[in-house]
DNA sequence: CTGCATGTTAGGTT
DNA sequence: CAACCTAACATGCA
């Protein structure tokens, strides 16, 4: 559920709320969401001082004192909260961090446990080893570039756009959305796009996403950002979730069907499927 | 009751 | 190796 635009509007908020606070406690109620065992994610992480906070792909970063970085993947229902110490914890609080000196948690919930949280202790080189196989960042990746890694993939095109290895960030929502506005239909191959084709699509992806970190995200389901605040983009949304719907763009009903296992949006004629 | 849902990974097959 | 498929994870909702 958070893609690239939700994960970035997290990063931002908590950016502004947690630089240069220390941990002073970390409780753990669920043991599965962490790769380490509880004592050793508590105690590595209490005394340590928050440095930084990044986003890669759909992952946090949380860059502390010592070198060492926590990671949280949302994943699809997982949440962070920044809420006063007194507040009641909600239904499927799972980590809840303290600070020093400090009246507020950050707390991490999570419907479906799906989440994960890790700590790693990674010394002097830069990669994080959990993000080592991701694939470019949308804003970094140069528009010839993503045509020519996309001309290499024999495979269709909406999966493609999902695989964090090939790029990172994008989801199922502005996966659909970017081909909409693209005018490319899920199935298409990708090394059967042309390059105008390609630059559109690349264009299209970047607007949309920019778009949506622009209005805080898109809140479909249990989207929250780290004040409880909904994101508002799903308003503009002109595929995604609306099978029966009429497409904005020329009337026709918008249909839903599986492509590579994901359910896909799309409007059949702004999208016509051309062989390859 | 059944089926389905967002992200990711593991494991298997083609 | 690349591409593809399915199951699994846990919960809530239609």
């Amino acid at each position: 559920m958070p893609e690239l635009p939700e994960v970035e509007t997290i990063v931002r908020g908590l950016r502004e709320q947690l630089l240069n606070l220390r941990f002073s406690k970390v409780e753990v109620g669920l043991k599965k969401c962490l790769k380490d065992s509880p004592k050793n994610f508590t105690s590595s992480l209490e005394g340590k001082k928050i440095l930084g906070v990044e986003r890669r792909g759909k992952n946090i970063i949380l860059r502390l004192s010592g070198g060492a970085a926590l990671l949280v993947h949302l994943r699809m229902t997982g949440r962070l909260r920044f809420v006063p110490a007194l507040t009641p914890p909600e239904k499927h609080t799972h980590v809840i961090f303290s600070f020093e000196n400090h009246p507020y948690q950050l707390r991490f919930v999570d419907q479906r446990q799906f989440g994960r949280l890790c700590l790693e202790t990674n010394q002097a080189g830069e990669g994080l080893d959990a993000l080592a196989d991701l694939g470019p960042e949308p804003f970094e990746i140069p528009a010839k570039e993503f045509v020519r890694i996309t001309r290499l993939k024999h495979r269709a095109i909406k999966p493609l756009l999902l695989d964090q290895r090939f790029l990172a960030g994008v989801g199922n929502i502005y996966a659909d959305e970017a081909l909409h506005q693209a005018g490319i239909h899920p199935r298409q191959q990708a090394d059967s796009l042309d390059e105008k084709n390609l630059l559109l699509l690349y264009h299209s992806l970047k607007r949309i996403l920019k778009k949506a970190i622009g209005a805080g995200g898109s809140s479909v389901r249990t989207y929250v950002n780290v004040s409880g605040s909904t994101g508002s983009f799903q308003k503009y949304l002109r595929v995604y979730g609306r099978e029966g719907k009429d497409c904005k763009t020329c009337g026709l009903s918008i249909v839903r069907e599986r492509v590579g296992g994901r359910s896909s949006f799309y409007c059949p004629r702004c999208q016509v499927l051309r062989p390859a």
